[in-house]
DNA sequence: CTCGCAACTTGACAATTGTCATGTCGCAGC
DNA sequence: GCTGCGACATGACAATTGTCAAGTTGCGAG
């Protein structure tokens, strides 16, 4: 059974937040509540969607494996993040298979329980539709920035993105390795190495999973900057 | 007031399609109608979003500018095809601007519409839901893309896509200019002419917008195959 | 019909990134 | 403590792509 600190977590989650706390009380006592070791594989690529997930603690990466094996990172969430909604809803197989990429605690909503609310309530529905444009919007800035970035920029921008004070300098930790960083930015390790490099001449030091920022509007001056200036 | 021959295009569509008849027709009812000439502006980027849109005729872009002033292609949608739906239910602002590649008929289902019907028949919701799903899905197989393989693999798809026989071979038109295939597929207009030459090693002619591919299996083999191997 | 522009192609060059190889470091297991 | 492995950094090299420049072509305005 679930602690009551999980549930807690799961209430603030992005999906549930927005509904109503009736529905919110029927959905916890019908989901499942499993914790997973680092590594472990969480679902599989093609397998059929029975389940929202929504992420209590840890790290879960989504990716996806092309035909020849290559691995793409499509995305990680943490916290109070829930992902699979769209699929489990239509009952279709999974686009990507998810793993947990540090020791986790996930909360599983069964997809016919989520039906069957948005049969009763369609402002269920349209909650859901709000989470999934997020995680739509997300990936439509990814787009952007794979495009209109140097790789260096890119990582600026998720240095960012974990600090999360908008003036002055600041240590912000690295929350999984470095091969994952790599792959969610879409390079290679030895690209981020070298991106890395590049981001001391803005201020930024890197030491083991600890990232040291001396100013955080000059870093967000250079990610925005124009790739040509330099 | 719109032909009966746009309204059967209306209905094929994947937003439609699947919808009862009875719900199709209030939609159609209540939409608005709408030519617009090529380069014409459909929304603006920040505006705030009032329709569902589903393209009759023509091709649009959807684009993003970033904050340096470079276009990003997004997507590209052509007849029977519809855009704008999870921002439209959200009334919040487009994270993109829409454009008319060439002459368009599109239908505008305005959102308020949409919005009372799903709070009626929750089944709304759900089909909605799908083709915002269809959308992700595409995003995501794109991320996949540009991480994995090399522009003239890109290519390769795209034409593969144009095309809808399963083997032998074939002649496609390139549905608009190469510019914006080229910024469609995450490359510039001379990567795409160099891409274009290398495919001529896999049995593909290009001549004005206008592309031969000799042998539809070949170009898929190339396609997938893992870029490190030539 | 001519002019001029925008789309397109091609070549040369530079920048970025992937690949391969080597070496260091931290850490788990013996 | 030693050993071995995986993560990470770095240098050399190759491949890809962007940038810049020059030339061709098609097409609409006048």
């Amino acid at each position: 059974m679930a602690h009551e600190a999980q549930k807690a977590i799961a209430r603030q989650s992005l999906l549930l937040k927005s509904l109503p706390d009736q529905h919110v009380d029927t959905l916890l006592s019908h989901a499942i509540w499993r914790s997973y070791d680092r590594g472990e594989t969480i679902f599989l690529q093609e397998e059929e969607a029975r389940a929202v997930h929504v992420v209590l603690a840890g790290w879960v990466k989504l990716f996806r494996m092309s035909p020849t094996g290559a691995e793409a990172v499509v995305s990680v969430f943490t916290r109070g993040e829930s992902f699979g909604e769209a699929v489990a809803l239509r009952n279709v197989p999974y686009p990507v298979s998810a793993e947990a990429v540090s020791a986790c605690d996930i909360m599983h909503i069964p997809s016919p329980v989520l039906l069957s609310m948005m049969k009763e309530d369609p402002e269920i529905g349209i909650s859901i539709l709000a989470s999934t444009f997020t995680h739509l919007h997300g990936l439509v800035a990814q787009l952007e920035q794979l495009k209109a970035q140097t790789g260096a920029q890119r990582v600026a921008e998720f240095l960012l993105n974990l600090s999360d004070i908008d003036a002055g300098g600041c240590d912000v930790e690295l929350p999984y390795d470095k091969m994952l960083i790599a792959g969610r930015l879409g390079m290679k390790p030895e690209s981020l190495s070298r991106a890395f490099s590049r981001l001391k001449s803005v201020g930024v030091k890197i030491n083991r999973n600890h990232a040291e920022i001396s100013d955080v509007t000059v870093l967000r001056d250079y990610a925005e900057s124009d790739p040509s200036e330099k």
